[in-house]
DNA sequence: CATGATTGCTGACTTTAGTCAGGTATCGCC
DNA sequence: GGCGATACCTGACTAAAGTCAGCAATCATG
C-alpha cells in the first residue's frame, strides 16, 4: 500500500464525495421525500417495470411499492400492468410527473454547471478531460475477476459475444456451437470472467492436458471496457492459475486479424512458437514461461 | 452552457458520487448509528469544541448534544470545558475513542487501496493525477469573489497578508498601516474578496478619481489556491466594474519584486505606461482600456 | 451586579428509511 | 385444472434522523 497515493484518493474521496455528492443529492431536493425524488427520476420519461426499478435502486419490496403508492398519490405517476405478463407492473410519468422530472433534469444541469461557470475555458476543458479519466478508472477498478462454471448465465453470454466477434472479423467467418466446448473445469480447466457491477465483461479459459502445456482459450473483452486493461488482468491470472495448477508453460493460438490480442500477448512476455495444433483459425502460436508466478 | 461538457460532469457526478459516496459512507458504518460514526471521526484524536463541529457537520445544536451524550454512554468521548470560555465545551476521545478512530482510519485507507489495488502502476498514476485535477480545479470553482466592505474581518485577514507579504518581498521591505486605507467604498471606490469555503483567499480593490482612470490596489491571492485562475479573475471583475462605474481606462503600478503580477498584468492585456504616481515602491505602470466591458 | 447575548443541554415531538411476515393475482407447466 | 414459482401489495413494526421550544450556565459590559 503506497501511503503517498492512497493520500491523495481519500482527499479526493473526502472533498470530492463530499461536495459534489451533497450537490448531486440537493438537486432532487423538493418538497417531498429524498426517495420519492429519487425513484420518480429513475422511472425517467419512458417509464420503467418495477422489477427493474427496484434492483436498479436496491430496494424492499414493500418499501417500493410504498414509494410508488405515495408517488401515485401526489398524481405524479401511474402504474399499470405490462402487456405481456399480468404480474409484471410498469410505472409511468403523469404529465405532472413528466414537468417534475423535467425541473429535475433543468436543475441537474444547472447543478453541473455551477462547477463550470467560475473557471476558463481551458481549465474547463482540463477539468473535463480529468473527470472522465478519473471514471474511466474507477470503473477499471470495478472489474472483478474470478473463476465460474462455463455452464453459468454470465459465461455463456461471454462466449457467445466472444463467438459473435470471431464470425465477424475472421475473413473465412467462424462456426462453433458454445456447447461443444468441453468442460472448462477443474481439474481439464478453468473458465474466469470479469464482471462490472453484475455485467459480463470478459472471459478467460484454461485447458491442462497431461504432459504439456496449459492452453489458454476463449480470452475475449467487451467493447465497452476495452482499453482498461482488463485483458491483460485477465491473462495475468489465467497464468498464475496455470503455474499454481503445476503448468511450467502456457500456449496459445490466435487469429492473424486479432491484432489487438496479438500485440497484448507480444507486450506480456509471449514469444511466437512453431505450430502445435491444427486449428484451421489459427496463424499465429505464442507460448510463455510461467513457472514460478505467484 | 454547453451541453457536451455539462454531460460529462453529471456523469461523473452520478457514477463517482455514487460509488465514492457510497464506499465512503460504509467505511464509518460499523454497529453504531451512521451520524455517531460520523461525529466520532471528526472528533479526531486531537479532539474538537462542539460548536466546531456543529458548523462542520452541519448539525442542530440539540440533535449533536444528544450524539455527544451516546458517545459518552459508549465510552468513547468525554465532553469537559474548555480553559478560557465556561460556556464553550470540546470534546475529546477516550482510550477507547481513539482506538475506535484508529480503525476507521485503517479502514478507510483500505478502501481507498481498493480503488487502486486494481490496476496497474501506469493507471494508479494516471488516476491520481486526475483525481488532483479535479480537485483543485472544483476547488478553483468554488471561489466566489463579491463585494465586502474594507473594514470587514475578511477583508483584514486578506490586507494583514497582502502587507506582510509585501514586506517579505520587497527588497527594502514594506511599511503601511491598512488603517491608513482611504476608505475604498462606493462612490470612491470598492473591495473585492474572494472566498473559498467561508475563507477569505484573495482580494482587490478599485479607487475612482474625478477625471482620472479607476485605478487597481491590493490585488492579492492566498498561497494556498495560487494557480487557480483567482488572480485573473479578481482582476477581470475589478475591471468590469470599473467599466460599469463609467471609467474608460484603468491603471495600477507595481513593484518589481511581483513578477507572477506582473505576467497576469500583461496577459490581461495590459500595457505599460509612464510613471503616473509619486509610489516610491512602484517599478512598473500599467494601464488597459475598459469602456465597453460587459 | 444587573442585563442581554452566547453556548450548550433536555424533553417532546415528526418524518423518513427500512424490514419482515403474510397475502393475492398471475404465469408456466405438467 | 392443480401446483409451484413469480411479481407485487399490505399491515405492522423499528430505528435513525432531524426539528423545535424552552432552560440553565456562563460571559462581556456598562
Amino acid at each position: 500500500m503506497d501511503r503517498q497515493r492512497v493520500d491523495v484518493v481519500r482527499h479526493f474521496s473526502r472533498t470530492v464525495t463530499q461536495r459534489v455528492g451533497a450537490l448531486d443529492d440537493s438537486f432532487l431536493a423538493r418538497d417531498r421525500p429524498l426517495a420519492q425524488s429519487r425513484l420518480l427520476w429513475e422511472i425517467g420519461l419512458a417509464g420503467a417495470e418495477v422489477a427493474v426499478l427496484r434492483t436498479r435502486l436496491d430496494l424492499d419490496a414493500g418499501y417500493l411499492s410504498r414509494l410508488l403508492r405515495a408517488l401515485e398519490g401526489a398524481g405524479l405517476v401511474t402504474v399499470g400492468s405490462a402487456d405481456g405478463d399480468g404480474r409484471v407492473r410498469t410505472a409511468r410519468l403523469t404529465e405532472a410527473g413528466r414537468a417534475e422530472w423535467h425541473l429535475l433534469d433543468r436543475r441537474s444541469d444547472e447543478l453541473a454547471w455551477s462547477m463550470l461557470a467560475p473557471l476558463s475555458d481551458g481549465q474547463r476543458d482540463r477539468l473535463i478531460a480529468a473527470m472522465s479519466e478519473v471514471q474511466r478508472l474507477l470503473m477499471a477498478s470495478l472489474v472483478t475477476i474470478d473463476t465460474c462454471p462455463p455452464g453459468d448465465a454470465r459465461a455463456r453470454t461471454c462466449l457467445r459475444a466472444y463467438l459473435g466477434e470471431l464470425n465477424e472479423r475472421f475473413e473465412t467467418g467462424f462456426d462453433l456451437d458454445i456447447d461443444d466446448e468441453p468442460d472448462l473445469v477443474p481439474p481439464a480447466g478453468l473458465f474466469l470472467v470479469a464482471t462490472l457491477n453484475t455485467e459480463a465483461v470478459g472471459c478467460g479459459a484454461l485447458r491442462f492436458s497431461a504432459g504439456e502445456p496449459a492452453e489458454i482459450k476463449r480470452l475475449w473483452v467487451s467493447r465497452s471496457v476495452r482499453g482498461l486493461g482488463v485483458g491483460r488482468r485477465l491473462l495475468g491470472e489465467l497464468e498464475r492459475r496455470a503455474a499454481a495448477a503445476g503448468a511450467d508453460t502456457v500456449r496459445l493460438d490466435t487469429n492473424g486479424s486479432l491484432t489487438e490480442a496479438i500485440q497484448l500477448y507480444r507486450s506480456a512476455g509471449y514469444h511466437e512458437i512453431p505450430r502445435y495444433n491444427t486449428n484451421p483459425y489459427a496463424h499465429h502460436w505464442f507460448a510463455k514461461r510461467v513457472a514460478g508466478l505467484s
